[in-house]
DNA sequence: TCACCTTGCAGAAACGTACCTTCCTCCGAG
DNA sequence: CTCGGAGGAAGGTACGTTTCTGCAAGGTGA
């Protein structure tokens, strides 16, 4: 008696397929999966009935059996009550979309978590792997998805001896000094930083470079600091830096909106930006290259990292490299906008047209 | 003969849980998940042994037997060559994060989705749902997913006869009439509109409101459209309009960098704002804050769209609600600054300290 | 004492797929 | 005539859960 017939609702499954196509499951099986010795009339005609009859693997029998799911986990670490917070929108959604488009080229895709120890979330889906943005210093969640075999690649030099698959990072020391040389050769003579008091690495490399570069120069170091993740704090502490009794004439923002603050700050100390004040903040954003003046930014290229993070991730998962950690850098690119030039009287990047009523 | 014992290496199982703790299968299964009738003692101790063994019950296993993954979909319709397009950037980003949160609240994750019918990704993951960011008529996506009785709940009206489960969306008419008002009662003669040459629904409606409304008050519409996912081709647009002859005196743009954009352009036409030119443009980015002048936003809630959208989903799979479609408008909210306010003279947002060396 | 309920737990059947193994058949070479 | 081998396809098990059903032991009222 064939118990397979009569399924009363639901999906078809491979049985179904089988019975209606006159063969055996594994045939079924062979033909959809290119594998097994079949001839090509039986694995077209196998097609052609499971086309008919709408049938779809089931993912989950297709995971338990294999052990792949085809699924990566994406974690941003958080930082204030939301179980999920970006700091540095742009950076977050270009990286994030260049993730996600690598991963569904190679067949794969992301699931975004917290990164939180609630295991009751990340224990309920089945991952092949993950991309972690900037883990903490001895980060338990890595740690145990690590000691469970899971392949984890970090998007930021992981802290600590956090023993990681692999990761990409820029070189945010180089970045950083190359940036304060290039505000120096504008003819900056005191270079102030406004910079974040998190303990995340992009933070800690970049303001010790910083104050390295003021060591080398013979500087003292102007710099405030304030919670990334506030937005109206780095409008303060903006504020604050072009304060102080020993106001800098040039500005570098670690932070994607710093650009904005200390333009603002700037107007409403009557400070004319690049004259008075030479800028240079950290962003994606391509609303630097429209405001009044552009502002200089440093891109630390989240599409190419993002890629090259989930390529390694994947190759780890397949196999593809020897077990070594795989470690890559990827260089940052300092766009060069008015608000750095004190030489230069016009903008440099083109307008559409030029019917400027000059 | 026990083939429970020796398991040569991998996670431990829940035999492995149920063999440690000398209890069978069924006894740890329900201890774990709280079912069953159970005396506390022997719960707490398949507890500790499952805790000391590192067990994490299989994923894939527990979709299998139940039918539920605890994931939901979330899909961008896709514009240009990337199988992955973010247009208005913060909208997006915004909306992500309400959902990643809501989803997470309720024990679900969401996994981000291409929009094309490649079969081979859909397939290959177990959804209980999904998301769909302003699907296009007759999505054959949406099609297939109701087809196979999955919920469905889009961002933004769907077109045609869509089936799905329910939206959320603005009231996109009414929020452009009433910005419009907003722009007239502020003195504006003759309004300008920037907006796409897409078919989507959101740019759609908005524009014809825009019409509507012009021929209500009885003034010629002044329009330029523009591929909205391409960021140059916005800023060659804002010039356009302002070089028109019959240049508007006021200007809403329909998409997130069009604040800056028309800023840039009036500037190269030498007009200001608010005094020449009235400018509104639709944008969650916070740097419309401190713009030189602050520009006028009108948000559309994305927080809360996100949010809803996903608790309608997750009512829909658990069964909650009846099974009507759930439709529900988000009110938007028109964040008035300087630049489309003739009588105010300075900043209505207020600096952080007040030292301005005015 | 018997019937009956409650408590505490175990057995075993699914869930839908992939793949290892086996089996049959046909054909040509020895 | 036999034997080896290859092509073609089916059988059956395992993946790791959840959960339905059932069984024994102990308690209780008649």
């Amino acid at each position: 008696m064939s118990r397979s017939t009569g399924r009363r609702l639901g999906r078809a499954g491979i049985r179904d397929v089988a019975a209606a196509a006159g063969v055996s499951i594994t045939t079924v099986s062979d033909a959809l999966n290119g594998k097994g010795r079949l001839p090509d009339a039986t694995r077209s005609h196998v097609r052609e009935v499971a086309e008919r009859l709408g049938y779809r693997p089931s993912a989950a029998a297709r995971t338990l059996r294999t052990g792949k799911s085809g699924l990566i986990g994406l974690t941003v670490t958080t930082y204030g009550d939301e179980p999920f917070t970006f700091t540095e929108f742009a950076y977050f959604a270009e990286m994030a979309r260049a993730a996600t488009s690598a991963a569904l080229a190679r067949g794969y895709a992301l699931v975004i978590l917290p990164a939180t120890s609630r295991h009751d979330v990340w224990s309920n889906v089945a991952l092949d792997g993950t991309v972690v943005i900037d883990p903490a210093d001895g980060d338990p969640v890595v740690t145990e998805l690590v000691r469970h075999g899971l392949p984890v690649v970090s998007d930021g030099r992981p802290g600590g001896t956090l023993p990681v698959t692999g990761w990409v990072d820029n070189d945010h020391e180089a970045a950083v000094l190359g940036l304060l040389d290039h505000l120096a050769d504008a003819g900056a003579r005191r270079i102030g930083l406004l910079t974040g008091n998190t303990t995340d690495t992009y933070t800690r490399l970049s303001t010790t470079a910083y104050i390295r570069w003021c060591e080398r120069v013979g500087q003292d170091p102007v710099y405030e600091s304030y919670p990334a993740h506030d937005p109206c704090a780095g409008a303060v502490a903006a504020d604050r830096l072009l304060a102080r009794p020993d106001r800098p004439d040039a500005v570098y923002g670690l932070f994607d909106p710093n650009g904005t603050d200390l333009l603002a700050a700037a107007r409403r100390y009557g400070l004319r930006v690049p004259d008075d004040l030479l800028l240079v903040c950290c962003s994606e954003s391509t609303v630097y290259a429209t405001t009044e003046p552009p502002i200089t930014t440093l891109s630390l290229k989240p599409r190419r990292i993002g890629t090259a993070v989930v390529q390694i991730l994947i190759d780890a998962i397949e196999g593809l490299g020897d077990g070594r950690p795989v470690e890559q850098v990827i260089p940052t690119d300092l766009i060069v906008r008015t608000s750095s030039q004190r030489r230069s009287p016009r903008t440099t990047v083109s307008p559409p047209r030029g019917p400027a009523g000059d």
